[in-house]
RNA sequence: UGGGGCGUCGCCAAGUGGUAAGGCACCGGUUUUUGGUACCGGCAUUCGCAGGUUCGAAUCCUGCCGCCCCAG
């Protein structure tokens, strides 16, 4: 297949800069930029100290992964050049991601990640490079709409990953290119395959790539070790019911790990309280939530409120919900949505845009504090 | 040291002669470029201890130990 990078060129007068994390998406990417005869120069970011990642190669960016675009470059005889972000993706991600943890609150690094050094500073790099746009291997799709550039989910929503996209601005929607977004998952595989990219059968990356083992919360003490202090779990009257390791091994939500026996029913993270150091949890009906007040807003859209749909994790099925310009409410309770997480607002398959959870009201009195 | 009650998996708790429910917690897996959720699976050869009765006991009897309550 060849792939449409919407230029506004003919391709053999183009050039096409890739992101290659060294995963099977991205070097299918630069396969298919490769394709269309522009010039294609793959680069990729070190973000982090690969040597507490090294023969990891489910997680992204680390040397195993530089190595793997190296020679998927290689292969389709494109420029490659790997640069060193890890002070910039320390700062704006790892630091953001600790922080927000002590504060009582659930991060989205992947979103942070986006937002800064890959929509930032790596388009600023493909732009100085004077390349047309800048290509990823996000599961997204980019519809010229008639007020510019609109994004869309991935045709095949059990790859989507808008969510993570939802603070990319016009300006940058603009320069970005998304050649995955309608494919299926397997179709990729299959592409590198048939490429014979050493990547073709590669696991898809998950949890946090900086986050070794899965044990986000040692990450937070070594940046914040003064986030990790312990205290008490309240049930919703303030009852002791036990004590906690700290809280930011903890999220709204979240279910175990309070090793709180001899309950009846099962009991969630209701809400943290950083102040007090204190979990407070409750029933799941507890967790039923009907509006959340969001911050940091970026939209897309044209001023819609009504019929629309949002997430409030990325792998769910958008449910009906009215946006008021500051407040996202739902028609039916979401359960499990934390402070620090995102709400992304669609409308159909088109991404509005969304913000970050402030705070959240009950189903029933959905009054928010926020005037 | 009179009376009463209780002692079953880490916690709660069914089971009163027929060969150990369930819930919570915990562990493992599935799902997943965030956290989390959900789902699937695992989890007491043993019922405070020691004897006894019985074909057979966690369930009956005896003794002991340990808690709790009431009373003087």
């Amino acid at each position: 297949m060849i792939a449409d990078f919407q230029l506004d060129r003919p391709p053999s007068e183009a050039r096409i800069v890739v992101a290659m994390s060294g995963g099977v998406d991205s070097s299918v990417v630069a396969a298919l930029a490769a394709r269309t005869g522009a010039e294609v120069i793959g680069i990729t970011l070190q973000l982090y100290d690969h040597g507490e990642a090294v023969g990891r190669s489910k997680t992204c960016c680390a040397g195993r992964d530089i190595y793997d675009a190296r020679t998927v470059a290689e292969r389709l005889g494109i420029a490659h050049y790997v640069f060193d972000y890890e002070t910039r993706f320390r700062d704006s991600v790892i630091e953001r991601f600790a922080d927000e943890y002590a504060r009582g609150r659930t991060p989205i690094p992947c979103v942070s990640c986006n937002q800064s050094v890959k929509f930032t500073d790596l388009l600023a790099l493909a732009r100085d490079l004077g390349a047309d746009c800048l290509a990823t291997g996000h599961y997204v799709r980019r519809v010229a709409g008639p007020n510019g550039a609109e994004l869309h989910r991935a045709a095949d929503p059990a790859r989507d990953q808008s969510y993570f996209l939802f603070a990319t601005t016009r300006e940058q929607l603009d320069y970005l290119r998304f050649p995955l977004g309608g494919l299926p998952k397997p179709a990729v595989r299959e592409i590198a395959r048939e490429l014979g990219l050493i990547v073709a059968d590669k696991p898809d990356s998950q949890d946090i790539c900086f986050v070794p083992n899965g044990d986000y919360a040692s990450v937070v003490k070594k940046v914040r070790p003064e986030a990790a202090q312990p205290g008490e779990i309240v049930d919703l009257d303030g009852r002791l019911l036990g004590r906690h390791p700290g809280l930011i091994h903890f999220t709204v939500g979240q279910r175990r790990g309070l090793e709180l026996g001899g309950q009846a029913e099962p009991l969630y993270v209701v809400r943290l309280e950083p102040e007090a150091r204190r979990v407070v949890v409750g029933p799941r009906t507890a967790l039923a939530v009907g509006a959340a007040r969001l911050s940091g807003l970026n939209w897309l859209g044209e001023g819609q409120s009504d019929g629309l749909a949002a997430k409030v994790r990325s792998m769910a099925r958008p449910a009906a919900a009215s946006f008021d310009g500051e407040s996202i409410h739902f028609e039916a309770p979401e359960y499990g949505v934390a402070p620090g997480q995102a709400a992304v607002i669609y409308e159909g398959s088109r991404v509005l845009g969304g913000g970050w959870i402030e705070e959240t009201a009950p189903l029933r009195a959905e009054s928010l504090a926020a005037a």
